[in-house]
DNA sequence: CTGAAAGCGCTAACAC
DNA sequence: GTGTTAGCGCTTTCAG
């Protein structure tokens, strides 16, 4: 393999020095028209690419973004990851993409590499890990945010999310309204899962304030695939007495959840109502179509990512940023309705 | 913001040299167990992380892998993502994404700009191209791989994947052995995708191969998205005399023409049979599931950048590599049907 | 507007 | 085993 072209090369081949060759890379407008042209022509004519890696190294600045999503699988991490890499791209930049499994001690090994890498910026999916990694993270000096996770107050991390526990409470109000009483939960581990925890967590302040009480066999946290939504539908479903509704954290469970009512027999939502979390493209693809809480997943990475690329104009950190969500009501809920002695369908409530 | 730690503060302070500090992080094997042991703990202390970027301008190696795909969205890309980048992490690389929305132009600019950054190795999706894009990846040395798009011979690019071409003969036997004449195609944008026209390819030959005539007006192309899908259906439903089967090449648009069938009131199989391409998670909890042919899009994702990593290891070009496909008969396809002089349905073969 | 020269922080021979 | 030293290829003052 002949040994790629330096700089040196295409300045000595244009009579120039390097500098001049750099500035005509970087900032052609302080060139001479006639240098900057004949200097082009080298490089055109050779296809000399610049070497990022020195550039980098010389000017300490690596034009990347660190990206560290807990999957790519889950089409909602892809919507925002596509979303940011659109910006990140428009602007110079390029995204390192770490993906974490969620797990921590995997995503603390990624952050550490993406810093060594020396990132220019860091967007992190959720905003609970050790405080060494913030301390990490702001003692190299780089800029970074947090997204799908509400992080309230000024003292803190930079987050640019929607609110996963309001997103949890507006679901639950809706069933509440519906006049469901008993209500199962199918969401995340809420262990590995902040975002999931909110929402589980505004399941059971819903649940108290209806006055009832937090039933265990009425939760299951799961995997995010359809199956596992599915197995914990099936799971509800053959409790002695199921629920009415079940709110699934996000659709991609919801979907799966759904499914297994259809396997049983049960009419959604005449026999039982279902509600999601993400409105994917796919919500409203199935039958009945999903009613969920709609996440502005791309309207988030497009903000996070241009929130990090200021910083790195201004020097300062990332600003915060609180993103709507939405209900968006369709097919898959309806007024609660309970079995007469005979078995059939009595209508109790009506105010879809 | 504090100036950064260099090996040269280690050094000083641990009281050995750039070198040892360098070895103990790099191969610390070589290092005395007490010297190795005096330095780790100084480079604890401060937490100290290397500057990757000045280590792969020294060591002409960036650990970078760079991997450019069309889009992220539809989740069979974000399938083969998931695994390029497990594989690619757990050897210590790390992905730099970029996404070229089907633009060639655009992935042209990402490729450059990968190159610049050093990738050790490039990952591309589809083998279609100009011959200056692979020339400017050769003459810079770098291993790269096609994924998506099998490219036979040994001359030309190494290629990571299945047969496109042939998933689309056997989709299509599968309708023909049903019955099916006159048979729809719904599918990608075959122009700026390889993939698409593979497929596109092996639909025509299928129905010219059975006597029959292409239609035009059956042969639809559009975005990857539901609605592009259902759109596409809808037109061929409307057509005079509608089409008995439709080979949609993705499962993205199938399910958005699964659903404009329910929508037009007709039942799939019985009055339309469909078959996708990719089995996605979804096509099997979708009613009627999905018959669909079956993509190892994980399975050539960690072969492609196994692939790779090998290239990296013996400096040769990425080896190449077929991945079967197959066909997943569920439940959107039956033997054909036909309407008698009145309009209704009558069942002519029986053969599910 | 252009050139000279001093690094950016690390690795990799090569000595010792 | 460990230190010395010369770069890796570029940017960036600072002169001129």
């Amino acid at each position: 393999m002949k040994p790629r072209l330096t700089i040196r090369d295409i300045a000595r081949e244009a009579g120039v020095s390097t500098a001049t060759v750099s500035r005509v890379m970087n900032s052609p407008e302080s060139v001479a028209p006639d240098t900057r042209c004949a200097v082009q022509t080298v490089i055109d004519r050779h296809g000399y690419l610049s070497h990022g890696i020195a550039m980098s190294l010389a000017s300490s600045r690596s034009m990347s973004i660190g990206l560290v999503i807990p999957t790519i699988i889950n089409s909602i991490y892809a919507s925002s990851t596509q979303a940011i890499q659109g910006i990140a791209q428009a602007a110079g930049y390029t995204v390192l993409l770490g993906v974490s499994e969620f797990s921590p001690e995997l995503e603390e090994k990624i952050i550490r590499q993406l810093l060594e890498r020396r990132v220019d910026g860091l967007i992190l999916t959720g905003g609970e890990r050790k405080r060494a990694i913030y301390d990490m993270i702001e003692a190299n000096g780089v800029p970074y945010v947090v997204t799908w996770k509400l992080l309230p107050g000024n003292a803190g991390p930079p987050s640019v999310s929607f609110d996963n526990h309001r997103g949890g409470l507006v679901a639950m109000e809706h069933l509440i309204a519906l006049g469901h009483r008993k209500i199962g939960l199918i969401c995340g581990r809420s262990a590995l899962n902040d975002r999931a925890r909110e929402r589980r967590r505004a399941y059971e302040e819903s649940i108290i304030s209806c006055g009832l009480e937090v039933e265990a066999r009425l939760i299951h946290e799961a995997d995010f695939e359809l199956d596992s939504g599915r197995d914990a539908m099936r799971e509800l479903l053959g409790l002695p007495e199921r629920p009415t509704a079940v709110f699934c954290a996000n659709d991609v469970q919801a979907i799966g959840a759904l499914h297994e009512c259809e396997e049983h027999g049960l009419r959604v939502p005449a026999d039982i109502s279902l509600v999601g979390f993400d409105d994917l493209p796919i919500a409203k693809y199935v039958r009945p179509q999903l009613t969920t809480i709609r996440v502005p997943a791309q309207r988030m990475g497009e903000l996070a990512a241009t929130r990090i690329i200021e910083a790195l104009r201004t020097g300062g950190p990332a600003a915060s940023a609180e993103l709507p969500i939405e209900l968006v009501v369709r097919d898959s809920t309806a007024a609660v309705s309970t079995r007469n002695p005979r078995g059939r369908l009595i209508r109790m409530v009506q105010s879809p």
